[in-house]
DNA sequence: GCCATGTAGATGATGTGTCATCTACTGGTG
DNA sequence: CACCAGTAGATGACACATCATCTACATGGC
């Protein structure tokens, strides 16, 4: 790691304030998402795509790859939701090793009252005060990096 | 809150690359730096800011604003910091109340030892996927959304 | 059928972030 | 001086994230 290659100035900017954005925009979420409606956003993310299967229910792998966590980390959130009744393991009988994670009624109702204000804070912080052309450019970025990421 | 102004598709892509994004690219710099110098993406926000001042010390609550995180939050950080040998507190005569938080001789070769190989990651990850248009783009983004947050 | 290897998922320890609350000192006003 | 609002900082409780490790079942080769 001999002659690293440093930021120049406008990389040191940008990245600097990138950073800044995004620790403060997630703090705001998580505490407008927490103040309103009791749910964290990774309580939020759960509901979300559980609610996006009609039966409400997925196998925890597939949650796990389509929120790209670490495996432990969506165990004990799960646990956790579990806890708190927006949640409820069932056994899967297709494999003796796997389950089911299902939404329950409360569930529902939490993720569906938290969801207007959660996505009108988004707007209100972050679209509101960007142009368009601004938003097709962050789409092309992110997903540029995220090809990155592999 | 009724009626909320849902996202529309272009909005709805930029926003779930977005997040997605900024979760992976956090989780990788945080396992870099953790695995090649011990220290979290925390720890080495606290000890530039320290290393920024030739005295190597600051008051917390200048910190606290420098970074703009909540105040026990960084007082936590502070705490786990020099339990490991990183920082250390000294008292502040000025101010009864205050106190100094000082870089240490081993934060020092912390901070040192490990800022190549991050700065390489942030550039290999982020920056060298991005053509100049887009790193201007950036600053200007965030720099905007920075503004409507206050 | 038996074994090796892989996969699904849970768990305990530890580090990190937030909230509510506490202590102690400061500094201005009467 | 006495009082009191404000400020600097610490702390305990609890939610969250990661790592290492563990159990149990699945599956393919012999």
């Amino acid at each position: 790691m001999n002659s690293p290659r440093w930021l120049d100035a406008d990389e040191q900017r940008a990245w600097r304030a990138y950073l800044r954005m995004q620790g403060r925009l997630t703090a705001r979420l998580n505490r407008q998402l927490q103040a309103d409606s009791g749910l964290s956003l990774a309580d939020y993310d759960v509901l979300v795509h559980l609610t996006d299967r009609e039966e409400g229910r997925l196998r925890p792998y597939e949650l796990q790859r389509d929120l790209q966590w670490e495996q432990s980390r969506l165990s004990h959130q799960l646990t956790r939701m579990q806890r708190r009744g927006l949640v409820r393991r069932e056994e899967c009988v297709d494999d003796g090793r796997g389950a089911y994670v299902v939404i329950t009624e409360q569930g529902r109702r939490a993720i569906t009252a938290a969801a207007p204000g959660h996505v009108e804070t988004v707007r209100r912080l972050f679209f509101d005060g960007l142009t368009r052309e601004q938003v097709t450019a962050l789409e092309r970025l992110t997903a540029d990096v995220l090809d990155r990421l592999g």
